[in-house]
RNA sequence: GGAGGCAUAGCUCAGUUGGUUAGAGUACAUGCUUGACAUGCAUGGGGUCGAUGAUUCGAGUUCAUCUGUCUCCACCA
């Protein structure tokens, strides 16, 4: 790793970037020092679920939390990115229970709690490894000694600690509620695992008798089948139409049993048929006009979703099979009005897609309006940050209008609630430690079955994963946590539930940024999706492309919470940028004969040395900018445009002609201000593309103080010795002739064979030093390059010369027998034509008294400084037009 | 119902606090066997920045309304 060698002639990643990985990790340095006392820089990773591998949404999370994190660590900070996944409770469980079901045709009831965790267990193991094979495979420059799972001994040992503290404090309890069901997994689901569908259904309006009268009441209802558990039907208090209602007895259809008119505000007046059957246990609206009105709660399902016995001769059937038949007996009986075609809003399971059944049942929840309060202050203050901005609206949403939450589900896998029943006197205890006697009586106890919600224990990540509930030098220095890099998608889920959490239980917000960034979609704008198929695997890309490439593609052209598009060409666009790379180094390496780099002193510079030195130290500037306001996109396009059209295209053409004698004082020169600006650039690029960025810097010559490797070296600043503006100005007075020749003699269709003299005429004669002829004749096929101040007609007479006019000369190419004179005219007349619009608009503009007085010095006087330009610019191409005429 | 995003070249997208003649990649056209690279080099065509108005000396950029499109939240029995 430190003798430098000749780059083989292709760029083949796969050659090197296992290899540079493992001696990082060999060399320890992911792994900070936690009693170093440099600013700390800490991020943990949003775990992934075990469920399986990691798709492209996680391949752009890592890809820019490593950006980050190899930048703040290049720049200095003592850095710590804690990886880590989550056990997904329900998610995992789905996928185990499949495999089961697939394999060998069992359920988890066949192999009991215990061994069905054990294949849980493996599963874990299985796919936490795979997972972080992929993490290095993308380079992810994470600290695997401190690599974390949320079930692991001291995840469950804080959510214990949470729980009891919670619960101590009352903001923990367990009641009776209306949850949402999911029938399939067989658990209650918090609100924010429930998503909502449209699906086409029915308005069925039921008549349902007045008792001691002969009307009825028409009530309508897009689930008929909980009639069964119909305890009352309601009217607006102040709806003139159904006042009269109020107090009567009704007769539920079919069941008989008898029910009251209630009045209550709930009902919207105006509204369908003004009457609303209320079924508390099967419906959250109508639980709360049911604890209002003490009605009874008359639950009609099993938890599978199929009809208990209130369902009378239904009982046993599948919900939507007891609607079918229902239906039709309401119908046969007379009690069917009508039925009115109706898309309504279906809650379904976010993990399996079955829709939820709204009922009652005894969870545990946490009490969310005391603990959001600080967390939406939080954030309201600026002590926690949303980029973009915006985001935080959509965390203020959220928060403002929080429910209780669900936090106990009916699973097998994940954390088990930490409350102990009595079996003799029915006391609970909840309880850090396992318990097994009753501490009250004595009694033999047991543990809830139930489990917590998963996202009980990510809501600790930050604080967990880093030690607590243990006081730890690890807490001490990288709590609170930098930047969190995570999707939109779980600001409600996940960011919300740190913050909260992080401030109730380690009185500290648990990160200062939230750094948002959207969905990878597919060519055609689509979510990747299983169902659609239409995924890409990271480890194809990296396979194919490499790392690099799939980090440049994922972090170029990425705006802060926008969706962005994976495509070939995307990632063809990427390798092709990391081969240039390659070649360019190649180059430079084959031509490099000085075995350390040195910055030579201003006085040695060549201009065009000074010219590249000066924008690569803008670069810097740009790129460290950029940074800092998480704006990675434009960070490396930065680069890019620089290693190539700068760096490539410009500097390395350019000097060529003096690598042809490398061991002169100028050619070693070049040398060293090449390998400057090359290596400084690999740095510039390594958080986004660290292999290559290695594995060419390994091959070069160093300058005294560069480490051993790139991840450990400092991060370029701008320095005031490397500004070299004036200079810098005056090169690209060369650069501007040369592309002006270029395009003249393209747009003659001149051969590049066909070299000719260049004229010069310019006040700018020092810009056009004798030292830059040579790139007049290696750029810009000239044969000879003369220089003046003016030249005599004789010299560039008009039948003999093409005449271009640029910002700051007047070049003349001799090719007579080339010119078309007609064509050189209409050419020179639309030139005339645009400076003289343009110049008729800055005129006005300048003439604008509110202009004048009113913008800033510096733009005045560079609308003025245009404007003299442009009117040179046409005395040229004036003279030009006179002399062919 | 509430909130938000997006709309810029044929396509995919940048455009940082308002200030050069609005940029890139890709596609297209033309010309190059240029001793690092054809995964390349050079040159070019192509945009009234979704519409209308407002603020301003000045608007792709700020504000309002509208149109199209996507997303999140809530949910109507």
């Amino acid at each position: 790793m430190n003798t430098y060698e000749e780059l083989p002639k292709t760029y083949s990643p796969s050659e090197f970037e296992d290899r540079i990985y493992e001696k990082w990790c060999e060399k320890g340095y992911f792994t900070p020092d936690v009693k170093d006392n440099r600013p700390a820089f800490s991020v943990v990773i949003p775990p992934p679920n075990v469920t399986g591998q990691l798709h492209m949404g996680h391949a752009l999370d890592e890809t820019l939390q490593d950006i980050l994190v190899r930048y703040k660590r290049m720049q200095g900070y003592n850095t710590l990115w804690v990886p880590g996944t989550d056990h997904a409770g329900i998610a995992t469980q789905i996928k185990v229970e499949e495999r089961l079901r697939v394999e060998e045709e069992l359920t988890r009831y066949d192999l009991g709690r215990d061994k069905f965790l054990e294949r849980v267990w493996a599963w874990k193991d299985k796919y936490e490894n795979r997972i972080s094979g992929q993490l290095k495979k993308l380079g992810s420059s994470c600290d695997w000694s401190r690599q974390r799972f949320t079930m692991d001994e001291g995840c469950s040992r804080a959510v214990r600690e949470v729980f009891v503290n919670l619960y101590d404090k009352g903001l923990i309890y367990r009641g009776h509620r209306i949850i949402n069901w999911c029938p399939s997994c067989l658990t209650a689901l918090s609100d924010a695992e429930v998503e909502y569908k449209d699906q086409p259904g029915f308005f069925w309006h039921i008549k349902y008798p007045i008792k001691g009268e002969d009307g009825y009441v028409e009530v309508a209802t897009t689930r008929p089948e909980t009639m069964f558990g119909d305890t009352a039907v309601a009217v607006n208090p102040d709806d003139e139409n159904t006042k009269h209602l109020i107090g009567k007895t009704l007769i539920l259809p079919i069941v008989g049993r008898e029910i009251p008119v209630i009045a209550d505000d709930y009902v919207e007046i105006g509204f369908g048929t003004g009457c609303v059957k209320i079924t508390p246990a099967h419906d959250p609206n109508d639980f709360l006009v049911g604890q209002r009105h003490n009605l009874e709660q008359i639950k009609v399902m099993n938890d599978d979703a199929t009809m208990n016995s209130y369902a009378g001769k239904y009982e046993g059937l599948d919900r939507y099979e007891c609607r079918r038949q229902l239906v039709s007996e309401l119908e046969q009986k007379g009690f069917l009005v009508k039925k009115v075609p109706h898309d309504h809003n279906v809650g379904v399971c976010y993990r399996c897609g079955t829709t939820v059944e709204p009922l009652t049942s005894d969870q545990w929840f946490v009490r969310m309006k005391p603990l959001a309060e600080p967390a939406i202050k939080a954030v309201e203050d600026g002590s926690i940050k949303f980029i973009p901005e915006r985001f935080s609206k959509n965390y203020f949403n959220w928060m403002n209008n929080i429910l209780d939450w669900c936090i106990s589900r009916q699973l097998w896998w994940g954390h088990r609630i930490p409350a102990f029943y009595c079996q003799s006197c029915g006391e609970m205890t909840v309880s850090k430690e396992d318990i097994t006697v009753c501490p009250k009586c004595g009694g033999k106890v047991e543990q809830d079955s139930d489990v917590l919600d998963t996202w009980f224990s990510s809501a600790l990540w930050p604080f967990e994963t880093l030690g607590w509930p243990d006081d730890t030098e690890e807490l001490r220095k990288y709590y609170p946590t930098s930047v969190l890099v995570t999707g939109y998608d779980i600001i409600t889920f996940w960011v919300s539930r740190m913050i909260f959490s992080g401030l109730e239980h380690m009185g500290q917000k648990p990160f200062s940024t939230v750094f948002i960034h959207g969905l990878v979609r597919d060519a055609q704008g689509r979510k990747m999706s299983k169902s659609l198929g239409n995924g890409i695997d990271p480890l194809e890309i990296i396979k194919q492309y490499g790392a690099d490439a799939l980090r440049f593609a994922l972090a170029s052209g990425n705006s802060p919470g926008n969706d962005m598009r994976f495509s070939d060409e995307k990632i063809e666009a990427a390798r092709n940028f990391a081969n240039k790379l390659w070649n360019a180094s190649r180059f430079v390496r084959m031509n490099l004969t000085v075995e350390s780099v040195e910055l030579p002193s201003s006085e040695k510079l060549a201009l065009e040395d000074k010219w590249i030195i000066d924008k690569f130290n803008r670069l810097a500037a740009n790129v460290t900018g950029a940074l800092d306001k998480f704006e990675i996109g434009v960070a490396l396009a930065q680069i890019y445009d620089f290693t190539w059209d700068i760096f490539c295209d410009w500097y390395i053409e350019l000097v060529k002609p003096r690598l042809n004698d490398k061991d002169s004082d100028r050619g070693r020169i070049c040398q060293n201000v090449l390998a400057y600006v090359l290596i400084g650039t690999l740095k510039l690029l390594h958080p986004f593309m660290p292999f290559i960025t290695e594995e060419i810097y390994q091959s070069l010559p160093h300058e005294a103080g560069d480490p051993e490797s790139i991840m450990i070296s400092s991060y370029p600043e701008y320095s005031e010795t490397c500004c070299f503006e004036q200079e810098s100005e005056q090169f690209s007075r060369v650069i501007d002739a040369i592309k002006a020749i270029r395009t003249r003699r393209s747009e003659m269709n001149v051969p590049p064979s066909r070299k000719s003299k260049v004229f010069i005429q310019t006040k700018y004669r020092s810009s056009f030093s004798d030292n830059c002829y040579p790139f007049f004749v290696s750029m810009a096929s000239a044969s000879q390059v003369l220089v003046a101040d003016e030249f005599s007609p004789d010299e560039v007479s008009a039948d003999n010369a093409v005449q271009i006019i640029t910002d700051s000369a007047s070049i003349y190419l001799p090719l007579a027998d080339i010119i078309d004179f007609e064509k050189e005219k209409a050419r020179l007349e639309t030139e005339k034509k645009k400076l003289l619009s343009e110049i008729d608009r800055l005129e006005k503009k300048l003439q604008n008294q509110g202009f004048v007085s009113k913008a800033p010095a510096s733009v005045v006087q560079g609308e003025k400084a245009k404007l003299a330009r442009y009117a040179e610019n046409l005395d040229g191409v004036n003279s030009a037009l006179e002399k062919l005429n």
